[in-house]
DNA sequence: TGTACATCAGTGAACGCGCGTTCACTGATGTAC
DNA sequence: TGTACATCAGTGAACGCGCGTTCACTGATGTAC
């Protein structure tokens, strides 16, 4: 039974405390609460551990707020890598890939819940690692844009512009999801079909698009915004 | 002299002390900290007044947010507004309202800090109060399309599914705006290309746009996002 | 205009409380032989 | 396997501190006459 290295124990326990005082965390933002509000003894308490046990984890809160980013990000390209794998072009699984998401968010709200209202919030490296994480997703969807016929014809930067803006969409459709009760199947639907629409747009519009495309004089022109 | 109605002198001290409040919340919250992290202490402290005088102007921290979203948003449908009654359709209008918008952030940064950072921030009567804002600006902007040729027949609904679509990429590219220094007129110049490239996108996908449009098999297809 | 009283924004002291951090400790787990 | 020592995750008490809120107060401003 000494099948594998020292530590076995004494090092599973400790993850598990770890763990504890992440999950301690993010179902209080989850719940509503802003991170940069959380206190270190509240979330010991929530974990089941004394106030001082923390430091054997964390050398503070930005650096579990840190963690938390880290953790759900990887979750989540997990998800993206494979739904890539398995994509092929048309507007069926445009269709399909919004409600594998959406699922995807209701089993995972509290990560989601989380990033979504950290990534302006009030600790600037938490702030910093989720941009660079929502960056990376946004070279990724470009890359597999260049794939298709159009899209592969233009420049990386118009490829990252639509790909951002792809990106943003869902990132803000997230947002208004995540307000709503978890368990009102109707307007969640409602809000799945009004992301897949908006989609819709983006990739009509892609498919209009030209390097240096400016719009049609008296077209559908509209105030700042 | 006594032109005007009584408690002319006591009344202007006190939305004196009352502006200063806010601005104290404000300058905080644009300088990186979290509304729900602030206390009732500091901001008095930086308002310079005594903390039991917050009391004379707000029943607790979660009012003065309010006031703060009210204020703001106020501000923000001026500058709306106006821009609504010169708008004229074309791409120069587009790119040009572009341009007034960022500069009007510039000029309001501290208020747009606020309004991003809180839009998804810690206390829910001002998130509440942000996405009802929000909500307003996609019915007036949903309004302005039907004016158009194209858009004019589409359905309210479809409107409403681009003006979202448009304020939430404007409102994305000012989260990446506001995490910028103030000072780099290089950067932000081609940010704002960016946007005004998304929203040409947008406006080219909308006009091939048509109740019930589906995407042409194999065309620009993407994984879940 | 001058006087006598009312109002109320801002004061300063006091309160009890939860906070982050430190420290010496304990006892289960790990290691060497 | 058994024994003796080392490690270190978690403990519990203690600290000084800033917090939100209360209170009786002061004195400038307002009102009535």
């Amino acid at each position: 039974m000494v099948a594998f290295a020292g530590m076995a124990i004494r090092d599973a326990k400790k993850q598990q405390t770890r763990q504890a005082l992440m999950e301690a965390a993010i179902d209080q933002v989850a719940g509503g609460r802003s991170f940069a509000s959380l206190s270190l003894r509240e979330v010991t308490r929530d974990a089941g551990v004394v106030p001082a046990s923390f430091y054997r984890h964390f050398r503070d809160m930005d650096a579990l707020g840190l963690a938390l980013v880290d953790e759900t990000c990887q979750q989540l390209r997990r998800l993206i890598r494979a739904a890539r794998s398995t994509s092929v072009p048309g507007d069926t699984m445009l269709a399909a890939s919004v409600g594998t998401f959406l699922l995807f968010v209701q089993t995972h709200r509290a990560a989601f819940q989380f990033l979504t209202r950290e990534r302006h919030g009030g600790s600037r490296p938490v702030r910093e690692a989720i941009a660079r994480e929502v960056r990376g997703f946004v070279v990724d969807l470009a890359v597999d844009f260049a794939r298709y016929p159009h899209f592969g014809k233009l420049p990386r930067e118009d490829l990252e512009m639509m790909a951002s803006l792809l990106v943003n969409t869902v990132v803000s459709a997230l947002g208004e999801l995540l307000e709503l009760a978890a368990d009102h199947p109707d307007v969640q639907g409602a809000q799945a079909r009004k992301l897949t629409d908006q989609l819709r747009v983006i990739v009509l519009g892609g498919l209009a698009w030209r390097p240096g495309t400016r719009l049609p004089a008296g077209a559908g022109a509209m105030p700042a915004g």
